[in-house]
DNA sequence: TGTACATCAGTGAACGCGCGTTCACTGATGTAC
DNA sequence: TGTACATCAGTGAACGCGCGTTCACTGATGTAC
């Protein structure tokens, strides 16, 4: 739980953690892979679950002032479960083939109530299915993109005494910004986006 | 090399990849660590400065079209080295603390001259330099979350004799078009973009 | 209410294996005189 | 040009360790009659 990513985790590691013999992982899961899977779908199935609830870009009026809000409140859900965002990101990429194969089902399916929550929002009425699904998938990764560097933050607030945290904290509300500014260069993208846009390249 | 992530790789797998004793690892590299650490700094610094040098989005005049030859020209190049951009995607959020730092160096260092690249462009000039910067680091980021699934991609080209080459250049493309429609919103929302736009919540 | 049995989470010993790392070594290549 | 020595990549045996997995087991809880 420690920096460690959960490929590199042992078996017995986890049983040691949870203060039970190696053999009694058995009576659970298949194996690691296996545990892997059902920590994507178990558990941040339903944090994924509780982030769409909770966001709602779509649904207000304003939706500038909404974007703040949103990042504000979706990094503060990360500091509140470290280790399963954690987890999230560092498997989605590096995990084994199955565990990642979860995960992006997981954020495709996130993706996918997002765009649905974008289509409620009338500055994005103008942008059919499939160009939102688009932003949306943009819009999903950009926030994922985001927690180590939000993650490191939180954990030096924890652990190290030595450093002030008035200067942390004045950290955090920097990447606030940062991360606000970006998510609105994206969402201002769409806002001025023709959905009938010219894509590719005229051979 | 095959799916495998760089941090569950064995010294001993290494040495027998290239066909030399474990212990002649020792005559080279500290540690595991201290070679993923030279694998980032001499061989990804050089691919990624021959990036760099290739896009210059910014240096052209018609930015759009350039969108779509930037991103056709860059998921060539990944699929052109695929084991690198593979290692860098998945050990930048997945790997050992010391990996993972030199990658956001390297990473930290890409997104800057992306940004200066995109001062050229006669469409961002009316963005200052704190928020091209942020406009650079999303853009990068984006560019990032496709590798994964271009590669799968690629990956199946190369070893699924089953499949139908023409379903593979089809899904290509398809992506090509969606991954430029993305960053085409985000460009778009930077064109639009003003500096002095507020981010931060009124209290 | 009491007895007999099934279920099931956890136990503990044991296994073979691949791992990282040590050590003294070999033998080829480069350098000094 | 020839000899003596230094450098250095690679060798091979050996080590102790933590690993995943097997097996027959124990003992508590739940269920049937």
């Amino acid at each position: 739980m420690t920096g460690q990513s959960f490929s590199s985790i042992s078996l017995r590691q986890v049983t040691r953690e949870v203060g039970v013999v190696p053999t009694a992982f058995y009576r659970h899961f298949d194996d690691m892979e296996s545990l892997g899977r059902a920590l994507v779908i178990e558990e941040l199935g339903g944090t994924l679950a509780t982030l769409s609830d909770s966001l709602q870009i779509g649904r207000k009026r304003s939706f500038d002032r909404q974007i703040a809000k949103s990042i504000q409140l979706f990094l503060y859900m990360v500091s509140d479960q470290p280790y399963y965002w954690q987890f999230l990101v560092s498997e989605r990429y590096g995990g084994s083939e199955s565990v990642r194969k979860a995960i992006n089902e997981l954020v495709k399916k996130h993706a996918q109530s997002l765009a649905d929550d974008l289509a409620l929002q009338p500055a994005f009425t103008h942008i059919n299915d499939y160009d939102r699904r688009l932003l949306a998938e943009a819009g999903v990764n950009m926030f994922f993109s985001w927690i180590i560097d939000w993650l490191e933050l939180t954990y030096t607030e924890d652990h190290d005494d030595e450093i002030d945290l008035n200067v942390i904290e004045e950290n955090k509300q920097l990447m606030l910004h940062n991360c606000t500014r970006q998510a609105q260069m994206l969402f201002y993208g769409a806002y001025n986006w023709k959905s009938s846009e010219e894509t590719r390249l005229r051979d």
